[in-house]
Parts: structure tokens; C-alpha cells; sequence
DNA sequence: GATAGGGTTGTTTTT
DNA sequence: CAACCCTATC
């Protein structure tokens, strides 16, 4: 099912998984399967509280379910038990965190049945957004053929629109278009008035003075977008939110959706609650379910806000209120740590994960470091130390704050020779070579994308910022902008007097001609292959590793294959990016067939789990994040963000606090994070010099410590 | 007026 | 290391 390809002449390479669609149709009528599964033995896999919920499945539900409980296994035997009583796929919304999630789910139903349950409405938000906007564009007066921005794109069009409303004057007392962006999207997300997020978020700036600019900005920002059929992340749920608006196509949707289970319902945002909601409460039944642990609320910076489970209640005030709290995942030891760490927030709803295991007789580590450099060291030691010991690479993860703290380790990893694969922020499809030929694919989409021109023009020697917007005013309102510019006459005729560098425009028609007899009805891995020859060139000229940037475009060609239009394939990228992207660095051939030891950001180990993780960089001002001084709320997202973590372990946990940084300039002394400070004997301290001298005997020596530490 | 190139800056977390 | 700003050059 999952297809992996990857390229083995490198040390570096990247393996793309290919998920196929997780669709739901609305006019399909899909069949009750009830009598072609096997009966499910639902008392022999689920406890008590388990139990209790699947067999009450019926109104507005809210299941509080702490880290570790067995969550996705009860949504998926919840899913199972309404197929099994009749209720048609089709019939039945799975809303998850990633779409990684739905498909994981799907499959497992697929275990638990026998057969894949063709038909549920499985996914993010925003993919199954996007699913209902391309059937209903016209109705919403989009253009069907829109194109999906990330946020790199976003910015970017978000800068041209302040070009263009001239913010220049104010400078640094105006917004960076990062800034914009995020404060347009916070005021989306989390409904407030563009002068309270200002307020709210950015109270540096005198609000007088920036608002109405921004107001202008955002006007500006949002004419273009509807002009080159363009939308951002939050315009999905912005328009499948107003769909729900228009009374007969709300109405249809509500009687095929019948039973809604959402996920993570603790990092939904205001806009992504109302959507549930009003489907919901269409539906005279009110089916809906939502899971999720305020504990493990950790994307407020998007708009989530896990007060959306206490008004849950408030709001469907007949809802049924379950708990699930026995956890069995992690030792005792590290759940008591998790339990002692999450207890200094304040604002949480009183809850202890109960431990099903037995205890492991040993306490977590608290490892000092003396440096960053000791702390990569010691990470990759361990590693390999319990490698001997039987646990393998696939067994053990890096769990990291910023994207940015993996950077030594990786070093490390790499000289010592130990597989890894990194799955952190910005990576494959924001780097600079793969957006540039991907916006060749976009133009064919949609020829109006002045994001994706723009990129094309800079390409060009001799083209700018400059003639690239004159050369696009130009075609705005033809036909085929592809055809018109590689035309003999185009720049003879239309652009006159406009003083193009005729070098310039020779190279450019030169460049696009080959795309040419390609339309978006293409296959996309054929137009990427014409794209990577035209490209080759440019990667020479610019890159210094532009051998190993065209290996990352041949690799994308060759994952293309899975997609029939070039459409899917855009959308599959820019809606399942964090799934797709995996980058694999492995060295050495002894280890060949071994699975990697995983490198990855907090937020996006959510939902995993490892027997063994390390968490680096437990200093003051990494982690908690030195942005949060004096935000209560933010630190306690922070405490959060760590209690994740931490609830990631299940044998084994280190906690490494090195006490120089590398920074800018020179070594910094580091703190140990109050994290760590705050954590009554549910820790045990050490140095990395303690594993050092006795490497074979150091589990007897913590064995004996922690006997009397132990009590 | 526009572009190319050099030097400087700074980096949370993601659909 | 890549995005940004400033300046020399076409």
C-alpha cells in the first residue's frame, strides 16, 4: 500500500510514502456493511471506560483522554461499532490532526474488518475542505482550478500586497509580511477584530497607526487572491465554513454526515469548532464526539484553544462525559514525572494518567551536559550503548523544541555512523529548488498565480521584480498567458514601451516554450521531467551543491509518478506536507535494512510513541522558549509542549540539560529549564561523565543509586 | 530605473 | 543557510 522510493548513490536521500485518498462521497450511496464483516470481540480489546463509550455512541459526546489511554484505539473500535450497527461509510466524519492520522486509522478499521470501509470523510480540516470547495467553487464564486498557497506563498503575496499599499514609510513600525500574515491568520482562527489581535499579540506596535494600513493591506492581499484564484490555508475553512451558510447545501451535507468524531479536539481552533458545530446541529441527532486532552493542547500559536472542550459542555449541555485514565504506554516512573510536571499549570482541568505497567525500577535521567557538543555525544553514545542492548533504532527517538536543536546532533549521528531520520519544520518542499519547479506546475493549473510567475521571472537572468509584474499585468485578462508570452509578437507589441532587457525576454521565451503543448491534464511526473532540463542550468549557475539539489528533483519526478493530474498532486503537497516529507540520512552499508533512530520535533511527535526518548537542550532560555518571559499562558503551552514529550517514553527517559550553548557568538551559560528545576525525586540527576566511566555497569550503578533514591 | 551581487541578519512550534 | 537590505553597476 505504501510505496517508498528512494535513491541510493547518496548519503543524504529523502523517501516520499505515498498515501492514496481517504475520500467520502456525497451522492454515492454507500452500502451498510453490516453483514459482510466478521464480529468484533469488543469486550476482549477495550477496559471498562473504553467499553462505556463505544456502546453509548448516540448525541453529543465529549471523552477527556489523557496520554497514552488508548485514544485512537477507541475511536477506531467507535468507528467500527457504528459500521457494524449499520451505519453507511459514508455516513460518518473522522476528523484527525494529520491526515498520517486518518489513514492510520482507516487502515486499522481495515484490520479490525476484514475489508477497507470505503467512503468515511476521513482527514484534517482543511484536506476535507478542500474536498467539499472544489464541488462547490461555484457557488462560492471561486475559481474551481484554485490553486493552494502555503505559507511561504502566502508571505509572499502578503509582501507584494504591503509593495503595493506602500508600508515603506512606517518601516520597522509597521509589520514584517510575516507578521501580517500571522496576525490576518489570528484574527481568522480565533474570531477577534484585527485590533484586538494587535492588542493581543503584538502590542509593540501603536495600534492607531498600524490598523488601518493593515486593514488596507489585507483588502489588498485578499483582491489578489481572488484575482489569481488563490487561496491560503484559513480561506479553506473560511469558505467551507460560509457553505454551511447556504441553507440547501448545508442541509444535504448534514443529512449525509450523520456521526461526527473529532480528534485532538483540544488544538481545534474557533472557526474549526464552528464548522463541527454547525454540521452537527443540523443533524436532529446531534452525533457528534469529541476527543481530546487539554494537557496536550500545544498549537495555540495557531488558534487552537482547549477552552473549546469546556465550552463544549456549556454548549451541548445534554452531552455525555467520559474519561479514560489508565495509561498503557509509559513505566510508572515517567508517568509520575508527567503527572509531577503538568500539576505547576494553572489552567487545566485536574486529571492523573493511572499506570497499567509495572514499575521499571528505574527513575528517569536527568543528564548534565557540559556542553551542547557533550550532549550530541552523549545522546549518540546511549544510543549506540542500547543498541547492544536489544533496542532497536526504530525504537528510540530525539525529541526537540526547535527544528534548529537537532543540528549537532546530527553531526554526531553521522560520525558515528547511526541511521537517522529527521522529521522537523521547513524541509523538503519550502526548499528553494523544489518550489521553483514545482511553480512550473502551478502555471499550467492555474495561469494566473502571480506567486508562481514571479518565481519563473527570477529564474531568468536579466528579469526582475520589476519586469516580472509589468509582464504579468499584461496577461491578467488573456486566455492562455503561456501561449500569449512565448508569441513572436509579445514583447514586440505588448510590452513596448516597457523596456524589458531583450536578453531577458529572449530567455524567457526560450524557457517556456517547452512547456508549451502541456496542460494541467498532464501527467505531472512527464512535466517535471521537461521542467528539471530547464532547470538544470539555472541549479549550476546558482547552487553550489546543485548536483545534489537535481538528485531531490529527480527523487520528487519519481514520487510525481503516483499522481495521475497535475492537480492532485499539487494538492496532495501542499495539504499533506508533514506526512509526505521524511528526510532519511544514512550512512555506512553494515546497517542497510536497519529503520533509523528518529530525530523530531515535539509537535510532530504527537501521537507517537518510542521506548526510549532523549530530550535535548533542557536549558532556560531553549525550553521553555525564551519568547514566553512573562506570558503565563505561553509558558504554560510550554509546560505542555514538554509534558508531550515526556508522555512519549515508554521504557526509558532522558532529560539533557547542557550548561554551555553555542550561540552567535561564542559559548553561553545555560540554566537548567525550570521544567526540569520543578520536578519533585520524580527525576534522577546525573552527568554525562557518569555514563562515560563505566559504560558496561552504569544500569547496576543507577540501579543501586535509585534503590535508595527509590524509597 | 532596474538588476546583480555582497554583506548582514537571525531561527518555535504547522495545516 | 537562506532571506533580507544596501549599494555598485548596467
Amino acid at each position: 500500500m505504501n510505496k517508498n522510493y528512494t535513491k541510493d548513490s547518496s548519503e543524504e536521500k529523502f523517501v516520499f510514502e505515498f498515501y492514496d485518498d481517504l475520500d467520502g462521497e456525497l451522492d454515492e450511496k454507500s452500502i451498510p456493511l453490516v453483514d459482510k464483516y466478521n464480529a468484533i470481540d469488543f469486550e476482549e480489546n477495550l477496559n471498562e471506560e473504553q467499553l462505556q463509550i463505544i456502546n453509548n455512541i448516540k448525541g453529543p459526546m465529549l471523552v477527556i483522554a489523557g496520554a497514552g489511554s488508548g485514544k485512537t484505539r477507541t475511536i477506531t473500535f467507535a468507528v467500527a461499532k457504528l459500521l457494524l450497527s449499520g451505519i453507511p461509510p459514508n455516513n460518518i466524519m473522522l476528523v484527525t490532526f494529520t491526515n498520517k492520522a486518518a489513514k492510520e486509522m482507516i487502515n486499522r478499521l481495515k484490520k479490525l474488518l476484514g475489508r477497507k470501509p470505503k467512503g468515511i470523510w476521513a482527514g484534517t480540516f482543511h484536506s476535507m475542505a478542500n474536498r467539499f470547495l472544489r464541488k462547490y467553487a461555484k457557488t462560492l464564486d471561486l475559481k474551481p482550478n484554485y490553486t493552494i498557497m502555503d505559507q511561504t506563498d502566502a508571505k509572499g503575496l502578503m509582501k507584494l500586497a504591503m509593495e503595493e499599499a506602500d508600508t515603506s514609510e512606517l518601516k520597522e513600525r509597521f509589520p514584517t509580511s510575516a507578521m501580517a500574515k500571522r496576525i490576518l491568520s489570528y484574527s481568522i482562527n480565533c474570531n477577534k477584530s484585527i485590533r484586538e489581535v494587535i492588542l493581543w499579540k503584538y502590542p509593540q506596535f501603536d495600534k492607531d497607526i498600524i490598523e488601518k494600513k493593515l486593514e488596507e493591506v489585507f483588502k489588498r492581499y485578499r483582491t489578489k487572491k481572488e484575482r489569481d484564484g488563490l487561496l491560503d490555508f484559513d480561506d479553506l475553512l473560511v469558505y467551507w465554513n460560509r457553505l454551511l451558510d447556504e441553507k440547501l447545501i448545508a442541509r444535504m451535507i448534514a443529512r449525509n454526515i450523520r456521526y461526527i468524531l473529532v480528534d485532538e479536539y483540544q488544538d481545534t481552533n474557533y472557526i474549526q469548532d464552528e464548522i463541527i458545530n454547525k454540521i452537527a446541529t443540523l443533524n436532529t441527532q446531534r452525533n457528534i464526539m469529541v476527543v481530546g486532552d487539554d494537557a496536550q493542547s500545544i498549537y495555540a500559536f495557531r488558534g487552537a484553544d482547549f477552552q473549546n472542550i469546556l465550552n463544549f459542555e456549556k454548549k451541548f449541555s445534554d452531552c455525555k462525559k467520559f474519561r479514560i485514565t489508565y495509561n498503557y504506554r509509559s513505566v510508572p516512573e515517567i508517568l509520575n514525572l508527567a503527572n509531577d510536571s503538568i500539576k505547576h499549570n494553572k489552567r487545566q482541568y485536574k486529571k492523573k494518567m493511572k499506570a497499567v505497567r509495572s514499575s521499571s525500577e528505574m527513575k528517569p535521567f536527568l543528564v548534565n551536559t557540559s556542553d551542547d557538543e557533550e550532549q550530541a555525544k552523549f545522546i549518540a553514545n546511549q544510543v549506540l550503548k542500547l543498541r547492544e542492548e536489544g533496542f532497536q533504532l526504530k525504537q528510540m527517538a530525539v525529541l526537540f523544541r526547535a527544528s534548529h536543536h537537532s543540528i549537532k546532533i546530527e553531526q554526531e549521528l553521522k560520525t558515528k555512523n547511526i541511521p537517522y531520520e529527521v522529521r522537523a519544520g521547513v524541509a523538503f518542499f519550502e526548499k528553494a529548488h523544489i518550489k521553483d519547479a514545482l511553480v512550473h506546475l502551478r502555471i499550467l493549473e492555474n495561469p494566473y498565480d502571480e506567486i508562481a510567475w514571479s518565481r519563473i521571472f527570477d529564474i531568468i537572468p536579466g528579469l526582475g521584480m520589476a519586469s516580472g509584474s509589468k509582464i504579468f499585468q499584461e496577461f491578467v485578462n488573456t486566455k492562455n498567458p503561456l501561449k500569449l508570452i512565448t508569441s513572436k509578437e509579445f514583447f514586440a507589441k505588448n510590452m513596448k514601451g516597457a523596456r524589458i532587457p531583450s536578453a531577458g525576454s529572449k530567455k524567457l521565451i526560450a524557457h517556456l516554450t517547452p512547456l508549451v503543448p502541456y496542460s494541467s491534464e498532464e501527467a505531472p511526473s512527464e512535466v517535471l521531467s521537461v521542467v528539471i532540463k530547464l532547470l538544470t542550468e539555472h541549479l549550476q549557475t546558482s547552487y553550489e551543491n546543485w548536483k545534489e539539489r537535481l538528485e531531490d528533483l529527480k527523487a520528487l519526478a519519481i514520487y510525481s509518478q503516483n499522481y495521475t493530474t497535475i492537480r492532485r498532486f499539487l494538492e496532495t503537497l501542499s495539504l499533506n506536507r508533514s506526512d509526505l516529507e521524511s528526510k532519511t540520512v544514512k550512512k555506512g552499508n553494515q546497517h542497510e535494512e536497519e529503520k533509523p533512530l528518529i530525530l523530531s520535533t515535539i509537535h510532530r511527535a504527537k501521537g507517537l510513541e518510542w521506548r526510549v526518548v532523549f530530550i535535548p537542550m533542557l536549558c532556560e532560555s531553549f525550553f521553555p522558549s525564551h519568547q514566553v518571559l512573562g506570558d503565563q499562558d505561553a509558558l504554560e503551552e510550554e509546560r505542555r509542549v514538554f509534558y508531550v514529550a515526556v508522555t512519549r517514553a515508554k521504557d526509558q527517559l532522558y532529560l539533557i540539560s547542557p550548561a554551555l550553548v553555542q550561540s552567535w557568538k561564542g559559548y553561553r551559560t545555560e540554566y537548567t529549564s525550570q521544567f526540569v528545576q520543578e520536578l519533585n525525586h520524580t527525576v534522577y540527576t546525573t552527568s554525562s561523565v557518569d555514563f562515560k566511566s563505566k559504560p558496561s555497569s552504569r544500569f547496576q550503578t543507577a540501579d543501586q543509586l535509585l534503590g535508595k533514591n527509590n524509597k
